[in-house]
RNA sequence: GCCGGGGUAGCUCAUCGGUAGAGCGCAGCCCUGAAAAGGCUGGCGUAGGCGGUCCGACUCCGCCCCUCGGCA
């Protein structure tokens, strides 16, 4: 059976695990451009600490970096958007598109062609909702979708509201708008393989030199401009420098703290990856080209 | 050497007579318009050691060991 769909080559790992530098070695060799899928390395100002590369880093396009303000609006359904419409347009122009990144929902969103209920989140009205207790909220979502409430935990107040967003503004069911589509992309998964004491050594070889007083400073210049209850400040590093310029924790601190939470997210990323058995692990370039090598000729 | 604080879950500590709890960590899981976010679940540990008092001791008493602070 001969899949037609254009072709994606999707590259994840966790974060520090080298993913950038063997995508663009990649894309070099495939005629590729890289599309990324990190959800922070999305907005600009955020360089030292979401580790990101440069628009044209090491001679390859990268689409989705650094392209928007991180006050913006931003959730999974935009991503979508972006993300294929790029893809698409790489595709035009005879290119190899690369989606490159760790954060696993965006790629899920892409490679299972999620559809996400068209319902624009109302800051307002959340707002309004908020007030409740999660419990009286969650006895009315158990009226109005009781298959959504099903699945989501009475504690959950994130996603008992955003159910009740999606009936209040369309009068249909969450419970019955995400699905998955049929696929739009003939999709290869490669996956970064590292072991875990090898990415912890990475994160701290990673702070001690790429970041060090470069993160703090920019940091101080992102206080200046930007709420720290952004989401885009939430991005590892930022938290933890502010306490930090507060005056709450030494440097060493800091830094101590920032290097566990990464690992953490490290480990964290990896176990949702894990359970994606389609992902080919690999070691390296040379065994990445071999597979997607193969790849192109195959299903072409 | 003397005086005092302390030795309880990997760590920080709570319980102070009826055989132990919390936070963090760690592990696992769920999450489709905030995902580097949000939510859930998981604790038998010889309560430093040995004796004693007591129906019963992590809890009181004695000795020993270790640790921290002060005085020599």
């Amino acid at each position: 059976m001969k899949n037609k769909l254009p072709k994606l080559i999707v590259m994840l790992g966790p974060t520090a695990s080298g993913k950038t530098e063997l995508a663009i070695k990649l894309a070099k060799k495939f005629n590729g451009e890289i599309v990324n899928a990190d959800s922070r390395a999305i907005y600009c100002d955020m360089k030292v600490g979401t580790d990101r590369p440069g628009k044209n880093e090491g001679g390859v396009r990268h689409h989705l970096v650094g392209s928007l303000a991180p006050y913006s609006e931003f959730s999974l359904a935009e991503y979508k958007k972006l993300a294929v419409d790029k893809i698409n347009d790489i595709l035009k122009r005879g290119k190899q598109p690369f989606l490159v990144g760790g954060t696993w929902l965006y790629i899920s969103a892409i490679t299972n062609n999620l559809e996400i209920p068209s319902v624009k989140p109302n800051k307002v009205w959340r707002k309004s909702q908020e007030k409740f207790e999660s419990e009286t909220l969650y006895k009315k979502l158990q009226k109005l979708d009781p298959k959504a409430a099903e699945r989501i935990h009475p504690n959950d107040k994130r996603r008992i509201i955003r159910a009740l967003e999606v009936i209040n503004f369309s009068g249909k069911k969450i419970s019955e708008q995400q699905k998955k589509g049929a696929p739009i992309f003939n999709v290869l998964k490669i996956g970064i393989k590292r072991d875990l004491s090898e990415v912890e050594k990475r994160v701290r070889g990673r702070i001690k030199t790429k970041m060090g007083d470069a993160l703090i400073r920019e940091t101080r210049r992102l206080l200046k401009k930007y709420s720290l209850k952004l989401p885009a400040m939430s991005g590892l590093g930022y938290p933890e420098m502010t306490r930090y310029i507060k005056g709450e924790l030494s440097k060493k601190e800091a830094f101590e703290l920032l290097a566990k939470n990464t690992r953490r997210f490290a480990r964290y990323q990896t176990n949702t990856f894990r359970q994606d058995k389609k992902i080919k692990w690999v070691k390296g370039a040379t065994d990445a080209a071999e597979k997607i090598k193969k790849f192109i000729k195959n299903s072409g």
